[in-house]
RNA sequence: GGAGGUGUGGCCGAGCGGUUUAAGGCACUGGUCUUGAAAACCAGCGAUGGCGUGAGUCAUCCGUGAGUUCGAAUCUCACCGCCUCCGCCA
């Protein structure tokens, strides 16, 4: 959510800086709502504060005995409090259709996030490490997967239809493994503190984080029961600072947290329908951070550079990008998304997204700290994928696959397979 | 699922229809004292929003929402959370 302070002594630039990301604000809606509202706020604040009065008055005369001429401020009161109940109802409306309408907003790009109208106007920023050259044909990691009967789409489709996957020996092993190195790595050397949280959120929580009018489409309900299942964990971890007042000194704060994620993919019908890369349901470490306003630009670097970690311990070539003011997400003031390398598809793919979102988030859940001043202040919030656990996967297969189908497992893995060096077939 | 209890500021906790402008304490901040610190003492100290250059001022907020009343933290109803006991159960 925006500032609305901001929106009412500087819209131009807030106009400006959501143009840049495609989005048309409507200024004459806004100031229209924005100016009524203010109106009936005054009003009702004033026929509140008569009201105050004559009640008090009341009780004075009634205390000295003056019956008759408490009667008629009794009577005075009755026509504020018509008065006041029209008001009240038409604020209401018109605060609703306003607030509605603000929490709907995306937020502000950074400055330096380049404008763009779609992700084939990312910037790179870096790259790391090589593609490895193969002597034989690359096999996709369906094939690699089914061939060591690791990987069993028929199975899942059976059980819960498309999108979804089964896997069996030590490839489910290996995809426990990843998940467990990375938890290890950004708690025993990133300084994150691992946290266990709930999979279903409620929609006062879905909210704090995005837009869940907007992405309700996105996510898949209880049905029932105003609960939705988490498409990332950082719905519940952000939501830890939600109506909070932290202290200064405790910031930042900083959580890792493995979890399964769920997503409806409504939209991407058709969309990379084969494998594991879009599935309903995946693993994710998600590392967030919640930090001073002052330090989210660095906590930003830092946190994109905790992800890349990863990459670099498995040894897979990478890329960084910027993303565009047009690919970023709702809440997201910079986001920089990490691609690894897929021989299959001779090609980078997504498998990190680490954002800044500055405020937003913050203005929308009321997650406050007490600065050294002593007044209260947003905090500023960060996430990223540390890694999504099925796309790396998908990419150790890949990268490390052998010409007679087995797959050798990246050094830093091989103690969380228990000393298991290579994935052969499954029995 | 059954029975009972409970929800008050950053935290603890009093208040159960009208100077509540939410007591008191802890924590925190400033000051006095001290070589320094602690202790003691003095003072300050909630959130959100409106108006005002400002000192200020007004409104709202005691789990949430409705209601009763001239007036609600306080009374009524519904919902939610938490706690205790019983039942069931991984």
């Amino acid at each position: 959510m925006l500032d609305i302070q901001q929106l009412r002594k500087d819209l131009n630039t807030v106009v400006e800086g959501l143009a840049r990301r495609g989005f048309a604000f409507d200024k004459e809606l806004f100031m229209k709502e924005e100016t009524r509202r203010k109106e009936l706020q005054t009003r009702k604040e004033d026929l509140q504060a008569q009201k105050n009065r004559l009640a008090k008055e009341y009780g004075a005369l009634m205390a000295k005995g003056q019956a008759t001429e408490a009667q008629a401020l009794r009577l005075q009161s009755t026509e504020i409090g018509e008065q006041l109940a029209d008001c009240e109802a038409e604020y209401i409306a018109v605060d609703g259709v306003l607030s509605g309408f603000l929490r709907t907003i995306p937020n502000i790009p950074r400055a330096e996030v380049p404008q763009g109208k779609d992700a084939e106007e990312n910037v790179k920023v870096r790259e790391w490490g090589t593609p490895k050259t193969f002597d034989f044909v690359v096999k996709d990691h369906v094939d690699i997967g089914t061939g060591l009967g690791g990987l069993d789409f028929d199975t899942a489709a059976k059980l819960s239809g498309a999108r979804f996957s089964v896997l069996k020996g030590n490839m489910a092993r290996l995809h426990r493994a990843i998940a467990q190195f990375m938890l290890n790595t950004h708690t025993m050397e990133h300084g994150y503190t691992e946290v266990y949280v709930p999979y279903m959120v409620s929609d006062v929580s879905a909210d704090g984080v995005s837009s869940l009018a907007k992405f309700k489409e996105d996510l898949f309900k209880i049905e029932g029961r105003d609960l939705y299942l988490i498409p990332t964990s950082e719905y519940p971890v952000t939501n830890f600072v939600r109506d909070e007042i932290l202290k200064h000194e405790d910031l930042p704060l900083k959580f890792a947290c493995h979890s399964p994620c769920f997503r409806s993919e409504a939209g991407s019908y058709g969309k990379d329908t084969r494998g594991m890369i879009r599935q309903h349901q995946f693993d994710k470490v998600e590392i967030v951070q919640i930090v001073h306003p002052e330090k989210s630009a660095e906590a930003h670097e830092e946190l994109v550079g905790h992800a890349e970690t990863i990459l670099k311990k498995l040894e897979l070539p990478y890329r960084t990008m910027l993303l565009c003011t047009g690919d970023m997400g709702f809440s997201s003031a910079k986001t920089y998304d990490l691609e690894v390398w897929l021989p299959a598809q001779n090609a980078y793919r997504e498998i990190s997204s680490c954002s800044n979102f500055e405020a937003f988030q913050a203005r929308r859940m009321m997650a406050r700290f007490k600065n050294a001043q002593g007044k209260t202040e947003l905090l500023h919030t960060l996430n990223g994928s540390g890694l999504a656990v099925g796309r790396t996967l998908v990419a150790i297969l890949e990268n490390y696959q052998n010409a007679d189908g087995s797959v050798t497992v990246p050094t830093a893995l091989v103690p969380y397979m228990g000393g298991v060096s290579k994935l052969e077939a499954v029995k």
